[in-house]
DNA sequence: ACCTGAACACCGTTCAAGT
DNA sequence: ACCTGAACACCGTTCAAGT
């Protein structure tokens, strides 16, 4: 073991005093400004302590690397949208498939979609940020909070959960990723948000019994 | 228009003598090489081209940049899908709807898992790499080759097939993907070979009349 | 405890000089 | 027509000196 993978991705200290908590928050803020105006590729450690007001070695001071500021930066976004999925689970717990896979496709939309500018910069720079761990981290919150809801649908009963209930997931998440990527306009998304329902719907009729 | 987006990751010259068309396949062999052994994140124009036997002059005269570089060898790549797909389309035309479905997402995993540490390391270059352009032809050559399929589906009628085709090609070049970015091994191949079959087939006759 | 910024290392790219 | 490699610019990161 000796040590996550991504020890190196980690806040290098906790700030302990009120200053510096305010430099933190100033620093992830400038991040994501910086994100929006000069894009993932462009982003430079100058510019974002510049931004935020800091000098580089206080920055530093926060994050051992370029990566570690970005990989913050991620886990924020991924945090809110992971709680909205859950959010969203619970509202639709106990209804039919169909109502529970319409009503899911379309909050993970809206949640993504509410943050298009930031979800597009994000997706971006996945690659270069070693965040496999929060991915797989967020794929197994949505499985569960999935298989939670298929479980509670009052109409069908799922078969092989384990194998339907990834694909599913994978579904949702790479099919909406694809789309932001592919510089969807309104009405690609207007399409993923009824095609998307009706795939998902699809395989997952086929998956179950009646209950 | 004044120019493509991307006319600064088109090749600068095109080689005249011999000598340079093996310098250039040099190059771009080196660039695989290096991809493949330090990965995206830290291949180098020094190292390519030192690999490559050149010096790095040599190289800048050939490609405009780093991305130029990469751009090149994702085209090449990207080509061998294509065609491998046509290919795959041209086989299967005909036969029931069903039957083509599996042989299609058969086809166009065996393409891709053929040249998994390829594949992967593209993927994970694509954002730094304004391949918009490449991405959008193989989107649409994808498209054509699956609307002609399923026009000659023996056994179906695909309606509304300007929403449907698209949202089927996304569903196979992003679950494939996924699962590839997601470092899936052998059991999750497996698992998507058969249930994106499934997937695809239960949308595909839901947005679909008997013949 | 926190901040600063000059200095260092590394890498992409150019261009004057060569064959 | 093609090749070379020293030189330049830029950016990530460090660390000795400050409050």
């Amino acid at each position: 073991m000796a040590g996550s993978v991504s020890d190196h991705l980690k806040p290098r200290k906790t700030p302990r005093q009120q200053r510096s908590v305010m430099t933190v928050r100033a620093i992830t803020e400038a991040t994501i400004q910086v994100l929006l105006v000069r894009g993932a590729a462009r982003l430079t450690t100058t510019d974002v302590a510049q931004r935020a007001g800091v000098s580089i070695g206080t920055l530093y001071q926060y994050f051992p690397n370029k990566g570690a500021l970005l990989h913050a930066v991620l886990e924020q976004h991924l945090e809110m949208i992971g709680a909205a999925f859950e959010a969203s689970a619970k509202r639709h717990r106990g209804r039919t498939l169909a109502e529970i896979t319409e009503g899911m496709v379309a909050d993970y939309l809206d949640a993504k979609i509410a943050n298009l500018d930031i979800s597009r910069a994000l997706y971006r720079m996945l690659p270069d940020l070693d965040a496999g761990d929060l991915q797989k981290a967020m794929a197994s919150r949505i499985e569960q909070a999935l298989g939670m809801l298929m479980e509670s649908a009052s109409d069908k009963l799922l078969e092989r959960p384990e194998d339907v209930v990834p694909m599913v997931r994978m579904l949702l998440t790479g099919m909406v990723r694809a789309t932001i990527e592919e510089q969807g306009g309104p009405s690609e998304i207007a399409r993923l948000r009824s095609e998307l329902s009706a795939m998902a719907l699809a395989y997952l009729q086929a998956s179950s019994v009646a209950a």
